[in-house]
DNA sequence: CGTTCAATTGATCAGCGTCAAACTAGGTGG
DNA sequence: CCACCTAGTTTGACGCTGATCAATTGAACG
């Protein structure tokens, strides 16, 4: 593991708080690597033997069933993944693929499970950071059982917006097609639901959103923190 | 707490490898009840005070958003629930209700978090008992995503036959309007898919089911752990 | 025996997926 | 610098899945 990468990743909330020592023992058998785009990192059913860490880039976590396929989630810079796999040493649910060029740490999932057993405030940082995931995964349920593809829709765009600096005017970083099976539904229907949008007052030109009614957008969203707040 | 109820949760996997001093912290500040059915246990969106685990009976964890309403998931005997915001110190993403009279215990969150500090059994407990809802979560997000609702429906019942020990005929334990809201589907589109699914030997009279020829079921519903087996 | 609520059934409709085709933009090579 | 290729996006037409509404049947309970 280069130098340069170790304090990329010691920042993190997942290792801040944790000793040096277990930081050293759990960075002496990680590898770093750079992949380029549309590789596969890891394969749905395989055993899980790597934590995976985005350094920089973007990974979609993605689930197939039956010749159907469908993006999770998309993570980006910072962002773990295959953590309760590892922790409970079972196979992927999930398969990953980089978005872009994308620069990826892999702890052994082995250290994990030692260190976790060591350190004390590690085990504490992973508690929160599966917590969170929990958390996180429990939303997006909630989402597409509660919520018309729409509404998914309007209360993602009003999420990204204020990710982004809050500003009318922003840009989205994940490919249409690919936002539309991260919302649940077929691309042609993210066109025409982008479209049913315009009365209040979207307008979507290639990556560049524009919010000019947010009133309206978020009476017809009804954003709540216990579906799109992402901390918490 | 009820001397008579302390044996009855020391042997769950969230508490069985803890040090006995430990879990007498833990049961210190605990409290024991039996609810009626259709009793409100927690709300959306409260804080949470208290980790609570399902003795007997059973509970359903539903969310509420736009007047519209579905049930999460049933739990049963043993079963634990809103351990991730009383780690977290967050607030509750799920309602909770008891479906039959449900005896249940209540550990303050606050202890939950502090005994978490000191023993490390314990935390491994924690972290195994998350990463194992988070996975659940998961199979639910790709059962909604990949699968129509008869598939659901089909996967539904050969993991409920395999649990009741899996013989042609077994019993539901489940309400159909509550199965079809697990299912993300409404009572009315239950009732057809049952139907649908005479074809493949299916039939259901009030809460027992028959399934008459499992071969054809199963290469309509293609199970795979991973989404449909609970462990692993 | 009547009340109540769940389950079923039928009719209708909206949402969304599928298929096919046109359009657009970014990248490549002549 | 332009023509062309490729892949993503959009549009239209159509059909299926599943929701809604309304009415009926059925079952549990007082």
């Amino acid at each position: 593991m280069r130098n340069t990468d170790i304090p990329a990743i010691r920042t993190l909330p997942l290792f801040k708080e944790m000793a040096d020592g277990s930081f050293a023992e759990l960075v002496r058998g990680a590898y770093v690597q750079t992949f380029p785009q549309n590789m596969e990192l890891i394969l749905e059913g395989d055993p899980c033997d790597f934590l995976h860490i985005v350094v920089d880039g973007s990974v979609e976590l993605l689930a197939n069933w039956g010749g159907r396929e469908t993006t999770m989630t998309i993570l980006r810079e910072g962002a773990t993944f295959i953590l309760a796999a590892a922790i409970r040493d079972a196979p992927n649910l999930m398969s990953a693929r980089t978005l872009e060029r994308t620069r990826v740490i892999m702890l052994p999932a082995e250290d994990v499970r030692q260190v976790f057993e060591i350190d004390h405030a590690f085990a504490r940082a992973v508690v929160m950071e599966l917590a969170y995931c929990y958390r996180g995964v429990i939303k997006s349920v909630k989402g597409l059982k509660l919520r018309t593809s729409i509404e998914r829709l309007a209360n993602y765009l009003l999420k990204w917006q204020k990710k982004t600096g809050g500003n009318a005017t922003f840009t989205l970083t994940i490919e249409k097609r690919r936002l539309a099976s991260v919302l649940g539904m077929t691309p042609e229907n993210l066109s025409r639901a982008i479209k049913s949008l315009r009365p209040y007052g979207v307008s979507i030109d290639g990556q560049v959103v524009e919010i000019s009614k947010p009133d309206d957008l978020k009476r017809l969203a009804k954003p709540t923190p216990l579906i799109d707040d992402p901390r918490s």
